[in-house]
Formats: structure tokens, C-alpha cells, sequence
DNA sequence: CGGCCCGTTGATAAAACTCAAACGACGTGG
DNA sequence: CCACGTCGTTTGAGTTTTATCAACGGGCCG
């Protein structure tokens, strides 16, 4: 029986929402939660969260904002790993004396909570691994998109991973989601360059796919678009068949 | 004081080898290793490891041979996602009803063995934790050579990192290694055509910086090649500076 | 001997990049 | 209130990189 302010539907904070849906997350593991969420801090957008080859920090979470970890080349090339989204968590895999592996940087204003121990409350533990299991999925796409998707597969693969893991927090429409990324970033994320981003998003617009106002993402119709480029939902465990 | 047989120079297993180089590991837990890699069993080439979608299986580790994990396309693409050498662990990070995120099938044919629970031996849990997040670096570095490396940086990026890695496990020649791969099977890594690559390192050939007779690579001058393309080792921890 | 796998080569086509410039929206300062 | 700069998007022309298709050759094994 779900409590008030604690609601699956749209009043909790994605964090929660997501963890929840990750994990049969108990009612003191939620009470850690809020209560972080709570003290999270904001990060203004272009600010580090972390920078690769320095110390990796404590495991924290987005609570609201997007982020992105990025590999910077020598000579200025960079290439966005993969996209942090409300909800997600930062450097729950941990080693002694661990350095982060990547930067992280804040796309837009960022709030970032200081993850409750997973022995804070039952199911925690459960909902990290989770996450982070469903974290490396991701990885694994992400490196498919780069090695074998055209560009156009490439850029609608994104986008319905996106809406897919915006939809696990809470934060989808029926048909879209909210979008601060400029193509620029799309286009570091997926390998490209901003002009051909450009270019193959008019077509996948002229198609009647995707409509991208700025600010804003819908996708007409994301399951036969799925299914065009042959895409199923990232799936990492049998106990939450949904993720 | 190493005894006989569990020596780090030549002939300990290549598993032992990198576990005792990733993390402080006891000698109760050598045994246990070492006692798992006496009951390995042999997996013949091109036989599954794993299967996309699959139940993950209990935690392993490679023996001896290669693997790769891979993702297959509908349409007979396929990607190499990263690939499994002597030492590398398989499935270490679990969640309950874990399933397989990638296809993992047998390059040559391989020995595997059951890894030895955490809690058998002091050190084992860092070595894991360890070698899991080298496996995550890698991962990363998979995404920046797929998306933003040209066809030639790619390939002598991914040579440097299979001898860093070969040689974490005491598998390499001073100046190379032994190559199990075919160059279509380099291609399905680097998100490239067989062609292509061909015709690449017929370049790289030429200009002295790869031997490449079948069976073996040669690098002419690692350090150099790694300058040039702007490459630093994979590193993950202060503790174990190396690595 | 014959077939197959792997590496190699050539010719051509497609995909993506580069460079350059213009345009609209937006905010800022005069 | 308008001029101005910045940022993100858009457009055009020409080039480079990579893919495609097709074929051939050598080694190895049955």
C-alpha cells in the first residue's frame, strides 16, 4: 500500500522510482533514500563530477539532471561513454584505492545524493547490483551502435534507449521525453560529427520517425521503430521482467 | 618466498599469475585457485560460452585460449564486444536470476574453471573486484576506439592493449605475442570490414610499426606506437600501480 | 587431388567528414 | 529599445574514409 509522497506514479523522485523498480527496496531502505535525496547538492552544468585518473569518490546518484562520461582525446577528439540520466548511480562498482575511469560532467544543473551503504536497509544492495548490471548493458549497445549501427540506426537506437531508461524513472510521456542534449552532444555520444547528426535526423524527421524540437524528443511510434532497426529492450534479469 | 610451482616468472597458470598481480592474494586462496584450475574442463573452438539471454552461469574464469563476447545482429552483423584472454573472469558480477548481457563464444579452444567463492581465501574478493573494473576500463576503451579512432589507430590501439593485457598474465615475448585472432575476426572487434583491415595493417606493415605474420604479432616499438596514437595504460587503482 | 579457410588485390560505390558560411533564438550591454 | 555576440542549428560543395563486390592465391587437411 503505497504511502503518500513515497507514490510509484509522478510524486516520487526518479531515483526512488527507479530503485524501486529495480529492487523490492524495503520501507527503511526508502527512508535512507529520501533521507539522501534530501541533502543531495546541486552541480552546475559544465562542473565535474569526476575527472579520469583521479580518485573515484564515494557512490552517489543522479537525483535530477543529466550528466555524461566522456573519454577526452589528446588532440581535443571526445567521445561520451555513456549518459547518466536521473536515477542513475556513479561508482557503486568499487576497489581499493579506486581512480575513476572516465570524466564526468554535468550537461545540465545536476542535484547528486551520497548513496546510502547497501546495508542500510534490505533490498539495496539487490537494487545496486541491478543498476549496475543493467549499467553495463548499456556499455555493451553502446558499443554495438559504434561498431555496426549506420548512423541513422545509431541515432534512433539511442533514442529509444533513452526513452526506455527515462521511462524506468519516471520521467517518459506517452510519446517522448524531455531532451537537453544539443546534437553536438548526440553527435559525441554516437561517434559522429554534428553536421551528419544534423543531416540524418532531418531524415529521420522528413520519415515521420522522430520530431526533435529542441528541448524535446517524440517518438511517433517507438515500437515499430524498434523493430526497424531491430531492437529489443535491455533486459538483465528474470526477476523484474521488465528490466 | 614463492614455492615451487606457484612461481610468478613462467610457470604459474596465466590465471594465477594476473589474480596475484591484480590484489594481495593469500596463499590459502592460491590453493583454492589452484585446486579450481586442476578441475578446468576444455571448451572446443566455436562452441558457446554463454548465450545472449541466457542464464549467466556461476562465475568462471579462462584458463587457457581466447574467448569474445559478442552481440549478433538480425541481420548477420556482428560486434566483438571485448575479448576474454587466460586470466579474464567471467560473470563476476552477478544480480539475483542473473542473465547473460552478450554472447560469449570459444576463439580457439579454451579451458575453464569455477572461480573459487570470495570468501575462500583472503585477497580473492579485491583481485575480483579488481579484475572487474580493469574489465570496465576496457569496456571504455572499446567505446572511444569504436567511436572516435580512425581505422589504423584502432587497430594498433587494440594490439597495445591485448599486450598490456597478455602480459598482465605473463603471456607475452618482449617484443609480442601469440595471435589466436583472423583479421575478420579483428574486423568484428573494430567494427570494420575484413577488407579494411587488411588494408590497414598492410600499412601499418609497411611503415614498421606491426608485424603481423598469422599465429603472432610483433611489435616493433610499444612504447612509440603507444605515443603516437596517444595511448596510456589502462590503470585503475593507486594500490597496484601497474595496474 | 580437391575443398576450404584465410589472406590478398582491384575496381567501384556509399557513408561520413571537412570546411565554410548563414540563420534564428536568446541574452547582454549600451 | 536596439545593437551585438554567442550558441545551436542548418545548408552547400568537395574530399576522405570505409564498405561492397568479386576474384585470386596459398596453405592445410581430408
Amino acid at each position: 500500500m503505497p504511502r503518500p509522497g513515497l507514490s510509484d506514479s509522478a510524486t516520487g523522485s526518479p531515483l526512488l522510482t527507479r530503485l524501486r523498480r529495480l529492487g523490492a527496496v524495503s520501507v527503511e531502505a526508502q527512508g535512507a533514500l529520501a533521507a539522501a535525496i534530501t541533502l543531495s547538492v546541486p552541480v552546475a552544468a559544465r562542473r565535474d563530477l569526476a575527472t579520469e585518473g583521479g580518485e573515484l569518490g564515494p557512490p552517489r546518484a543522479i537525483v535530477s539532471g543529466w550528466a555524461a562520461r566522456m573519454r577526452l582525446l589528446a588532440d581535443g577528439r571526445r567521445q561520451i561513454v555513456s549518459l547518466l540520466l536521473p536515477g542513475d548511480l556513479i561508482g557503486v562498482r568499487r576497489q581499493v584505492s579506486a581512480i575513476s575511469p572516465s570524466t564526468v560532467i554535468a550537461i545540465t544543473e545536476v542535484a547528486v545524493a551520497l548513496l546510502p551503504h547497501a546495508c542500510s536497509g534490505a533490498g539495496l544492495a539487490d537494487a545496486y547490483a541491478m543498476s549496475s548490471a543493467l549499467e553495463e548493458a548499456h556499455l555493451l549497445a553502446q558499443i554495438a551502435r559504434l561498431g555496426r549501427f549506420t548512423a541513422q540506426e545509431r541515432i534512433a537506437d539511442m533514442l529509444l534507449e533513452l526513452f526506455e531508461r527515462l521511462g524506468l524513472a519516471g520521467l517518459t510521456d506517452p510519446d517522448g521525453f524531455a531532451m537537453p542534449l544539443t546534437q553536438e552532444m548526440v553527435a559525441d555520444s554516437l561517434g559522429l560529427t554534428p553536421v551528419h547528426v544534423n543531416r540524418m535526423l532531418q531524415v529521420a524527421r522528413r520519415s515521420g520517425e522522430i520530431v526533435w524540437r529542441p528541448g524535446r524528443v517524440t517518438l511517433v511510434d517507438p515500437a515499430t521503430l524498434a523493430q526497424k532497426i531491430g531492437r529489443s529492450p535491455v533486459v538483465v534479469s528474470r526477476a523484474f521482467p521488465r528490466y
